[in-house]
DNA sequence: AACCCGCTTCACGCATTCTTCATGGAACCA
DNA sequence: TGGTTCCATGAAGAATGCGTGAAGCGGGTT
């Protein structure tokens, strides 16, 4: 899951950037509306939370324009201003939730799971995901092959999880290692192999035909044969 | 993924066509309006970048002329006029963005992603073509052939697409030859040859005739035979 | 401090893919 | 029909990219 986080409050901002990652999130930070806007429409994110006090653009002109754009990411609001007007004004810009401040981070968190959950692409209550052996439930976080649950690390859910929600198709490195890898950190294409390595592993015999190398390009999930 | 460059400037056409080749994208290179203008209309893109100054026609007309044919193809402006005028009239005239010279390859890539994203969200087109048994969905990057996916390397790969998005027209080796490798890169015909011949032996007992040799020019994939 | 775990780095061998080459065959033109 | 050019083909060599195991590193925990 990735989130984009725009606050200009850095310590805040670094708070919920830890409490996210430690839900094994893959965060972006930006400080004001006009580099909001700018990953917003650059990046793909399973959650935007928004302040509503930011310096160049506020919160609600970020949303609106975002939405203009075509962008339907579930956002979460967060403001100071805990008015009855400005949720009622959020919500109807296209906020889905909204977080008054100060708030504790584990409400928050139960705020995004459950504006995730119930605006994820299928919809439903449920988020399982199965092919063949391998089931994946989303919001469990978890993946199960036959009965037994794989114990994966980190990255190796987040590369997993990545490529079974883009079944049979070919994910070219590139585009892994920036969903794995927040803007400008920097790593190795190394890295990538040996988790995929790893993964295979534990996946079992058929890790190897689950987890196919298109040479040259990246890799594929695929659900037959 | 398909783009459409019109430029004149030899040098960044270039540049920008080998950035997007790398992202995997087929790209056509057009040197001035009018034969922007002929690709345009003949041709499927997922994107067009067009530059602003342009011999013969520039980059407004074209714009403005495909519009009128009910072409709606996302694109984004090139200019060195980095006004706000023009963002205005760009923006107006139904360009979907704008960026300015001179731009990084980095920047000019997260736009296109972006427009691109953002229209297909709305646009839901799919990437899906078809001819006969053969099947290529741009998006997956795969090729089925009945209902077997074919195992393609990368340069089989890239000839086959290439070739499938000019269905019936006969592609002048030299053409094939850009496209695969890039400027100043060193090749020898056969190499072409023996790809097609690996192709072909792919393709099953209709590959010859879906791959047809124009003698003393290039190849064509045929629709019908 | 010592330990553990997961992430990253590295070097090497191997397999696939790309390219080269030699040969035979098909199309084209007098 | 013979000569010429261009193309198809298979096999073999060269280049490339991937898999793998082992080792380093650093943050977090006890």
């Amino acid at each position: 899951m990735r989130a984009l986080i725009v606050e200009d409050e850095e310590d805040l901002a670094e708070l919920v950037k830890e409490m996210l990652q430690e839900k094994h999130f893959t965060v972006d930070l930006a400080a004001d509306g006009e580099e909001g806007m700018y990953y917003a429409l650059n990046q793909e994110y399973d959650i935007l939370l928004l302040d509503v006090m930011l310096p160049v653009q506020d919160g609600w002109a970020l949303l609106k324009k975002i939405r203009q754009q075509g962008i339907w990411t579930p956002v979460i609001m967060l403001t100071a201003l805990a008015e009855v007007r400005d949720r009622v004004q959020g919500l109807k810009m296209g906020a889905d939730d909204y977080v008054p401040k100060p708030f504790h981070m584990d409400e928050l968190f139960a705020r995004v799971e459950s504006v995730i959950r119930r605006t994820h692409i299928t919809g439903q209550k449920q988020n399982i995901i199965r092919f063949g052996s391998l089931t994946l439930d989303l919001f469990r976080r978890v993946f199960q092959l036959e009965d037994r649950t794989l114990e994966l690390t980190k990255k190796e859910y987040q590369i997993l999880e990545y490529l079974m929600l883009h079944p049979d198709e070919v994910i070219p490195r590139e585009k892994l290692e920036e969903h794995l890898w927040a803007e400008g950190e920097e790593f190795w294409t190394d890295v990538l192999r040996t988790h995929i390595k790893n993964i295979r592993k534990k996946l079992g015999k058929d890790g190897k035909k689950m987890l196919q190398t298109v040479r040259g390009v990246g890799y594929a999930f695929k659900t037959q044969h």
